[in-house]
DNA sequence: CATGAATGAGAATTCATTCAT
DNA sequence: AATGAATGAATTCTCATTCAT
């Protein structure tokens, strides 16, 4: 993803900090360690990011209009919602596992609370809710029921990140192999899930509905 | 839930930490900043835990043994296995509801490598993953299919976890009281969303089998 | 010598001090490894000691009144300065054989700069230097001649002292068996070499006084 | 020796170091201290030694590399034994007298256990021990007797190096002008006294051969 | 652009000592 | 006589940043 060995050594800071706050975490990661595993003096980081926070904003930044781009395109009116939401699943399960680290890094750091990039983090999400959302109102929910929009939404993807943030300590448990087979599977297996999962919600909502009449 | 005016400066130290932890993360948070939040002297946090990684394996130690007692009772032979889900997922909404910080503190620092904490992280989570997955057996899947239920059960927990882990940046977004009430349906409807899901899931299983035979 | 198992509190902290002052010098540990080697409540050293510096005090008087005892009945007038010199070294051998690390934690903290013990480092010097210039001058030196005394006094003791001091550095390049064969051939062989040696300066000396007459 | 008033920060540094650390020992002497009588920022410690022992370490090495320098050059063919004997007591007191205070770091944190030198010293050692063995072999004793060579080879370094050693506490007793007189003197009486031991030594040994015989 | 040096604040930890019990 | 808790200062070391070159 990002190229380590490139000769630019603003993309070499990057790649080396995408790898190092992705395995420790922002706040544990030091500037020296960084310009170490990126091979380049260390007053180079402030001039370039104009300090540790700079980076974490750029990766942020990077994360969001790479995700972003999933959900172009998907919404789409020729095909099912069904497989509007197989599609879907499929595009961000590949997103992730393109863009393991980069995801990771911000994913991880999206709860801790840094005043430097609170404003940043609270803009990206209202945008990202807002697409997440969209999506799921095609599968069949009803729009005025915000609420299940915020439960599903947020499951769906909670799944998928969670799937790779854990995978560090859940690989000794599964014994799986993390090829192309797997993620076919496994991308094919949380659709199925939520599709009928979704469907279960909207008939129970529809009894409910009529009951209450 | 951790006494903050407590007598007892271990637990002072302890709830200070759990919530400074919880706030900003583990490697973000300094002794001096807990000790004065705990209203103690910096030198007892080495004196009662032995350093700052003392706290956190205190912490994520009583994490899991609250953790796991609502695993406890859960497997009643006597209710539908439909009714167990329902149970566990109620009581593990509860006991997150009730734990708040200190759960996240535990998940939110799960994935990050602190060489210290490996070992404790790797007997939980083996711990945790042979529960969750015991429970998932009962409602349906074939007990052979090691698959489906690797990715049903952590999607479970990471659904639930991450609604709390997230709420620092979604309440902005999702306006709702999170009150008991909220909670209820809360719980409802995942419960709804996993149990059609996995129904879903076990029938086009066994559409498979026979079509493959 | 000082016993460790001692039922006694202040001989506990006294024989562990001395034991780790020997190995890692005075500075380098710490009261609490003291109280953990002795067995015994850190409070318990103030209580005996008041402070750390009073075990020091109390070791280096201990050394000096043991090491003066040497010295006693030595100048036997009844027998020739030979014997009384191989007697005398034969004597400190074995007093160091028997007291070494008592001797070493005092030997060693002698030249470095404590203001609290400066006052009895420099009265227990004094006493010590006239007893042994007293020796010296019964082999044939001149008692006129203060600067053979200053020179050959301190050149015997430290000839035996540093056998010992240097012995943890030194044990792996002479491979001897450090028994009584070995100290008491040792003895011998000093003996000689500062017999022979003292007879030397003071044949030089009657030349040279004669030559200059 | 080393240019307390440089503009070099690092030579500085070690500068300061040598003084405080021959004065009061290496555990006595706190980093805050060495910066401040050199002068630099407390980080540059760090920076240019690595750590506190790491100034211990260049120091010894430096030692060593002066000291070992006084051998070369004196096992010379042309020359008698008993002059290659007094040249080099006459070099090894003028090498102290000049590097005094280096001289007594190294020596006074000989015996004491610092794991982190610990191999530095084993390899100086038996490196320093291979070369005054050579040099008292050509004195007249048995090449075989490795005995004898292991007593008079450190006795003479011995006899040397604590004549400054504890000339701290000694200069009071003995009222003495340290000069160049006093060193000529001083270096001439123990070249006697140990060239007169030596062959008094290497003559009984004779002795008893033949009475074996 | 890039570097090595330098800074001052802050990190975690340990120190010897004292206190109430 | 003895303890465990507690203190405040001091320990070494590292932090992110900046500067002159």
């Amino acid at each position: 993803m990002k190229e380590r060995n490139s000769s630019n050594p603003k993309k070499r800071i990057l790649a080396a900090a995408i790898s190092l706050f992705a395995q420790k975490g922002f706040a544990a990661v030091g500037v020296r360690e960084i310009a170490a595993e990126a091979g380049v003096n260390i007053a180079m980081i402030s001039y370039y990011f104009e300090g540790k926070v700079g980076i974490l904003k750029e990766i942020m930044e990077e994360f969001f209009r790479r995700y972003f781009l999933v959900f172009e395109g998907v919404d789409d009116e020729s095909k099912t919602p069904e497989a509007c939401v197989r599609g879907l699943i499929h595009n961000i399960v590949n997103f992730v596992r393109e863009n393991t680290e980069l995801t990771m890094v911000s994913y991880n750091e999206l709860p801790l609370d840094l005043p430097e990039i609170a404003e940043l983090k609270a803009e990206k999400i209202a945008d990202m809710i807002q697409r997440i959302s969209g999506l799921v109102l095609r599968m069949g929910l009803d729009p005025k029921d915000a609420f299940l929009i915020a439960v599903v939404g947020p499951s769906l993807i909670s799944t998928i990140f969670t799937n790779f943030r854990l995978r560090p300590v859940m690989k000794h448990v599964f014994p799986f192999k993390f090829d192309d087979a797997y993620y076919e599977r496994y991308a094919e297996t949380i659709a199925t899930l939520f599709l009928h999962g979704i469907k279960g919600l909207a008939e129970e909502r529809k009894g409910k509905k009529r009951s209450t009449k």
